[in-house]
RNA sequence: GCCUCUGUGGUGGAAUUGGUAGACACGCAGGACUUAAAAUCCUGUGACCUCAACAGUCGUGCGGGUUCAAGUCCCGCCGGAGGUACCA
């Protein structure tokens, strides 16, 4: 029988299916190890060659984890509320339900070809209900939930209550809207059960809160600004507007301090910490308050350079600021009015895209300098932005480039306040170099200025210092139909939320996926919503994060209806040991996980508060893209090579009829019909294509499917080429160039005892070469998956079945551990082989093989022992000595080592002991 | 602009703490088997000098530095990828 890798895939994945090979153990002496993928969104695209690359990697982490003795949970979903099934749904008229379903069904096809050790049995769907069930209950935790600072943590708003009815709210130090009024225990007694609901709403974890949102008109939703990027829409690039709206929304700014702390405590990438510590964004200075002149307002702006007092020349408030109207004078009304309308209107594109165009006008209106007591004027410019600080700034053109960029358009005064470069033309921003002109901030350094102009701040009474993230609170309703029903029902305009006995509130019906006719979104529609005539309720659905964002935790226990997942399981399995996936869910997904998974464990609800201990991105896999070029007005296509003597337009065709640059003629003419007439001159009798690396996307017709490489090369192949690619978080486009080096590996192993038609096995003790390679396979390969090095080690199996095979070595004793160490990487024909030796259980559980110490083999050295440095040994040679000689030898060498001379040696390595007992 | 990563043969990429740079694979060239092809196997393959071998010289984006020793560490440039931005 020779290597039959379809038979054998097919064989094998049957088996493991039937036989429940990977199911968890929710109760085990063995340790525990928690492997997770980012799950997917299933889209009718289905899988390309790019989606299984972190899959991959994670279970050979996997499979070699239960070889090394763990209990491994390695489990997949599907992330199947969103977007695109909605908007399909609009079009065709199909429920999103139903293609939802096609697609998983795909998705699942795909996944088994490729052999993964998954854990069918716990499965999650967030699109379902007895799943989305518990998404519900966390979103009413989270309502009934505020954030105490004192105990920095989260607490049932039970206990804010009884605070409220004892002390008012005088003692509560929590995150809250600014404009939160102060009141006592006998006015809150008195509120209304309205002025109650208002109140606690602005303390709750999720609230119905009014806010600038942004507001997408072609896609009829608001999106959270992880879903914005340049101004447009992230899915679909539509456009998007700043809105005033009422929305719920989640406080995740009450957790921004410990976001930001927490990311100290895991291993993720540098550069992930990064993109989150900058989304967080904290920065720290002093809010500070100016008098208005001939007004009892004060205009309180926020700064980071309170040093630079003496150098603001005027003050700039955002056109959305609230004094904006009260403080203009009679005399700019116009210019102004005329000039907030149109920042208003200018979309967030058209803000972003020129920054460095100044605009604004000035308001006519001046504050008094708390320490000079000049008149300073109050401009209007949206270069200053409504949602972040107090949405006006102290304007310090000498030390801030965009201060300086406005004074210098309008002809504003520009003062030097620190020492350094001249500021008339450019400003001088770093944070370094002595007060001048600053009066009791003369000939300080800037830091300890910083320090004494808050100090003296305090003192006035001017403003206090203060820490400022930039982390907004997540906008959670959308007005889609494909989502999660927010729990809430109407009650005399009060919110509740559902009692949780009677989740889940399923999604209900609707006859139309679109918006109503009033512009109510789509679930206004419903026929059979739970309360239908009794309560008004809630019309939108929550964002594409909110499954996504506690998803580790019920794969721990999937099946469970009674609560999210037992706190005996969650205590067991704790959080993800390794979790993998992209990096472009850096500020979504990875930071609403960490926050959901703080709150529940605030609540005692969990013992762990990160999500996941070790995170890897896994790269890119772009696409390869081909093109023919026709000659402009013609319907002839002429070879890449010939291209150069037309007029050409490139045309994008499919790189499925394309092997090795060569275009497949006939197959072309099918695949376009108006191919089918073309004339096509050729170079060398071929047609030669041209190509791109370019996003694999089904646009660019370069989408490589993992089915269409089983077909061709099996699954074992596929994961190994796929590793074998380059390090696993580099991007890389896709090539099939050099698969046949992979196949022809596997076909080598088989061969391997699989000799003139039968296999043949030796019981013979192996030789030393033979132990040799085998224990520095062992060695390498174990070294190379702890630190996720998945590359090398496809070239050092390579290396060890290429000597072996030099070796003639059939021997059970060095094929058996070979087998083991290759099983993560090519289960399949490890099974094969496994049964193939007269084993019957499977491979997955067989101990990894541990290697002999091997110190640094140098065939070439002739002398036991050499020093550079470093010790190098040739084991033949010190293997015959005792440690007494090995050490002698050893000093020997350091003292006679021609570098050393008159130095003492940098490093010193310790002889093993064990090295006189090594074999080979 | 800022942040993170990255730069090694014709190509993908090895080189774990500084210690024989280019493992392994692709590609290419030559050979064996074959009527032929496929498959398989063998040999060679960084550049320069040389008929060739031996040997030698140069070589990890560029310029400096530390070190007995630098792809690796330090300083200064240049290029590429990704993220991010009027955040006061």
């Amino acid at each position: 029988m020779e290597y039959n890798f379809k038979d054998i895939e097919k064989k094998w994945q049957n088996k493991w299916a039937t036989n429940k090979t990977f199911a968890a153990d929710n109760s085990s002496s063995k340790p525990k190890y928690y492997v997770l993928d980012m799950f997917p969104y299933p889209s009718g695209a289905g899988l390309h060659v790019g989606h299984p690359l972190g899959y991959i990697a994670s279970d050979i982490m996997a499979r070699y984890k239960r070889h090394k003795g763990f209990n491994v949970l390695h489990p997949m979903g599907y992330d199947s509320f969103g977007l695109p099934a909605e908007q399909y749904a609009i079009q065709t008229g199909q429920h999103p339900a139903v293609t939802t379903e096609q697609n998983i069904n795909r998705y699942r096809e795909q996944l088994d070809k490729i052999g993964f050790s998954f854990d069918w049995d716990r499965e999650v769907r967030t699109s379902d209900p007895s799943y989305y069930k518990w998404t519900q209950w966390i979103f009413i935790q989270l309502f009934n939930s505020w954030y105490n600072n004192k105990s920095n943590k989260a607490e049932n708003i039970d206990t804010l209550i009884a605070e409220f009815e004892k002390n008012g709210n005088s003692n509560i130090n929590a995150p809250c809207d600014e404009n939160t009024k102060a009141f006592t225990a006998s006015e809150w007694k008195s509120y209304s059960e309205k002025e109650k609901s208002d109140t606690l709403m602005q303390y709750r974890l999720t609230y119905l809160g009014e806010a600038y949102v942004n507001w997408c008109p072609a896609l009829g939703t608001v999106l959270a600004n992880d879903e914005v990027k340049d101004g447009v829409s992230e899915r679909g690039g539509h456009p998007v507007e700043r809105k005033l709206m009422k929305q719920w929304s989640m406080r995740i700014t009450a957790y921004a301090q410990r976001l930001l702390d927490g990311l100290d405590t895991i291993d993720w990438t540098e550069s992930l910490k990064e993109s989150q510590r900058y989304w967080i964004g904290r920065s720290e200075g002093t809010s500070l308050k100016f008098q208005i002149e001939n007004s009892d307002l004060h205009l309180e702006v926020f700064t980071t350079r309170p040093d630079t007092i003496y150098g603001v020349s005027f003050v700039t408030i955002a056109p959305e600021h609230e004094y904006v109207d009260s403080i203009t004078t009679s005399e700019q009304k116009a210019a102004v009015v005329d000039y907030v309308t149109k920042a208003k209107n200018r979309s967030e594109r058209e803000r972003q895209a020129d920054v460095t165009k100044v605009s604004g006008v000035f308001t006519g209106a001046y504050v008094i300098h708390p320490f000079t007591g000049k008149q300073i004027p109050i401009w209007v410019g949206d270069y200053v932005l409504a949602g972040y600080g107090t949405g006006a700034v102290m304007a310090v053109p000498g030390h801030d480039e965009r201060d300086h960029r406005f004074a210098k358009h309008f002809g504003l005064p520009i003062l030097q306040v620190v020492e350094g470069p001249d500021v008339q033309e450019q400003s001088y921003d770093a944070k370094e170099g002595k007060g001048i002109n600053s009066d009791f901030l003369n000939g300080l350094d800037v830091k300890v200025a910083i320090k004494k102009a808050i100090e003296e701040i305090e003192k006035r009474g001017l403003g206090k210092g203060k820490t400022n993230y930039r982390l907004r609170d997540a906008v959670f309703g959308r007005q889609r139909y494909w989502g999660e029903p927010i729990p809430v029902y109407y009650k005399d305009g009060i919110p509740h939320v559902m009692p949780e006995n009677e989740l889940p509130l399923v999604l209900p019906e609707v006859d139309k996926f679109l918006p109503t006719e009033d512009g109510e979104p789509p679930l206004a529609r419903a026929k059979d919503w739970k309360y239908k005539g009794q309560f008004d309720y809630e019309h939108t659905t929550m964002p594409g994060w909110a499954g996504s964002s506690w998803y580790f935790l019920r794969y721990m226990d999937a099946n469970n209806n009674s609560v999210f997942a037992d706190k005996k399981l969650t205590d067991y399995w704790q959080n993800v040991d390794l979790y993998i996936g992209g990096s472009e869910h850096a500020t979504g997904h990875l930071l609403y996980v960490r926050f959901w998974t703080k709150f529940l464990f605030d609540r005692g609800f969990i013992s762990v508060d990160e999500p996941a201990k070790k995170l890897i991105n896994q790269g890119m896999i772009q696409g390869t893209s081909c093109m023919v070029y026709r000659v402009n007005g013609t319907n002839k296509i002429v070879s890449a090579g010939l291209k150069n003597q037309y007029e050409n337009t490139a045309i994008h065709i499919d790189v499925n009829i394309v092997d090795n640059n060569n275009v497949d003629v006939e197959k072309l003419k099918i695949w376009r019909d108006d191919f089918a007439n073309t004339e096509f001159e050729l170079e060398g009798g071929k047609l030669i294509c041209g190509t791109a690396v370019e996003k694999m996307s089904k646009r660019w017709y370069n989408v490589v499917t993992p089915d269409s490489i089983c077909e061709k090369f099996g699954a074992d192949t596929l994961r190994l080429y796929e590793m074998f690619l380059g390090p696993l978080e580099q991007s890389k486009p896709w090539n099939t160039n050099g698969i046949t080096g992979v196949s022809g590996f596997l076909k080598k192993l088989w061969r391997l005892f699989y000799q003139s038609g039968s296999f043949v096995v030796s019981e013979d003790a192996p030789t030393k070469p033979e132990l040799k390679t085998l224990h520095k396979t062992i060695k390498k390969i174990t070294e190379d998956i702890e630190r996720f090095s998945f590359n090398t080690s496809v070239s050092n199996f390579m290396i060890c079945v290429n000597e072996l095979g030099d070796l003639k070595c059939n021997k059970r004793a060095v094929i058996e551990p070979l087998l083991v160490l290759i099983s993560p990487y090519a289960p399949h024909i490890a099974e094969e082989l496994w049964e193939q030796l007269g084993h019957k259980e499977s491979i997955a559980f067989a101990p990894f093989p541990e290697f002999n110490e091997v110190y640094l083999v140098e065939d070439n050295f002739n002398y036991p022992i050499s020093f550079n440095g470093k010790m190098r040994f040739n084991l033949e040679l010190a293997a015959n000595l005792s440690v007494q000689e090995i050490e002698k030898l050893v000093m020997e060498a350091e003292q006679t080592h021609k570098y050393l001379e008159g130095k003492q040696p940098k490093k010193v390595i310790i002889v093993p002991k064990k090295i006189v007992n090594i074999v080979m």
